[in-house]
DNA sequence: GAGTGGTCTAGACCACGGA
DNA sequence: CCGTGGTCTAGACCACTCA
């Protein structure tokens, strides 16, 4: 189990401040060497913190220190800017794309749409500090928000199409998971391809409970930590 | 990419109905010749398919074929019996062991108690069809109900203290995190040391905001599958 | 006691990132 | 272009599980 102390020894500098967030590792050839094994077993021992969320993969760039997990709270809506300022955190959305499109299998189902429906489609990537933390895609009903993208094709990525489609939101519904990265979602979080992910799946409904929109959100698997509360009344 | 070609004609079989949930795959050392590659190669492709929650490991067992994920809500109280039950699945719950402690340094934070308070702490085992999935902790506040385990030693535990607390709930305060499992923890749930698990933590607190009881629980990656939802008025 | 998974060695080649 | 991480080979030993 030499692996594991290696991963102590790692840690011990992580901890011991030696080592500061999102600063690069020594290559696996360094440490392998001065840990005296084998690159095999010393990318075990990475592998684990990795694992454990206290250090990231860029692929093909090597390993770096992981930055506190963002707390993310689990609310009616989600608006990643304020929840970043709100924790000093230093925040970056990005917009892939917003285009109004044949809605897919999977979405039709999700939201309960008939075939051949439209639905505006958004992209974003979303950035801590200068790293990629999520890809986010926001898929709304195009027959109940026929304008959202049309007035102003430019602005509307920057400006949260939230301000349009919230105030109507009665329900939300989440679902979370484990999911592996894998091609194009892996890239654009710059991970490597079978690292692991969450994803958080939020969906809306307005007052009579028809499903408006649904976000489905990728994230680093070491950047978040989920929370929420309930209170009865 | 060979270990991706090999991890998709694993998953041929079981999508093809070939391997059942909880059968055991054929040994490493087979598979590998059968894929023509070695082991340490097939191992990759075998953690992939453990990463996507799609088989598992038993601890110098082997691998064995996951079953659907329970569908885990997140509510005010948590009653695992029940919820299984409601999803056709065999549950069966595993007392540990229920005593009457001092509380540690992060129980103490956790619930916001001075030094040297005690607590009643319950350990539970959770099964689904037979299979360990999740191992639960509860800490309950000694001083708010101090007769809890005093009175029948023997079958509190079976019985759920709490139908004694949970009528104070008013409010629930959840937190979920992607957790590396080691030692006692790994072995109770028969996981490989250092498997991902996934950490959920729900603190109780009653009308004044005293916190009540802490249960923390770990579950296996890929036993359950997160959801719930909010409603606003 | 046979066979298993867990761990480890000592290499190798390739494609990509960054200078 | 060099060095990197990603991938792969062909073995080995040990402790454990299970029949």
């Amino acid at each position: 189990m030499q692996y594991i102390q290696i991963k102590e020894m790692i840690l011990e500098q992580i901890d011991g401040g030696m080592l500061l967030p999102r600063q690069k590792l020594p290559s696996e050839r360094v440490l392998a060497l001065s840990f005296n094994t084998t690159r095999i077993t010393l990318r075990e021992a990475l592998s684990l913190l990795e694992t454990e969320g206290r250090i990231y993969r860029e692929d093909r760039r090597g390993w770096f220190i992981s930055p506190l997990p963002l707390r993310y709270s689990l609310k009616e809506t989600f608006d990643f800017t304020q929840m970043a300022l709100s924790q000093a955190r230093l925040p970056k959305t990005e917009c892939l794309g917003a285009k109004c499109v044949l809605a897919d299998q999977r979405v039709l189902a999700l939201l309960g749409l008939a075939p051949f429906s439209t639905v505006h489609c958004l992209e974003r990537l979303y950035y801590l500090e200068g790293r990629v933390v999520a890809y986010g895609v926001h898929y709304i009903r195009a027959d109940c928000f026929p304008h959202l993208l049309k007035q102003d094709s430019g602005s509307t990525c920057e400006k949260n199409c939230l301000d349009h489609v919230s105030p109507f939101y009665k329900e939300t519904q989440y679902q979370i998971s484990a999911r592996a990265l894998f091609g194009l979602m892996a890239s654009r979080l710059r991970a490597t391809s079978g690292s692991l992910g969450l994803r958080v799946e939020r969906i809306h409904s307005n007052q009579e409970g028809k499903k408006l929109d649904v976000e489905i959100e990728y994230w680093r698997q070491d950047a978040i930590k989920l929370e929420f509360h309930l209170s009865l009344e």
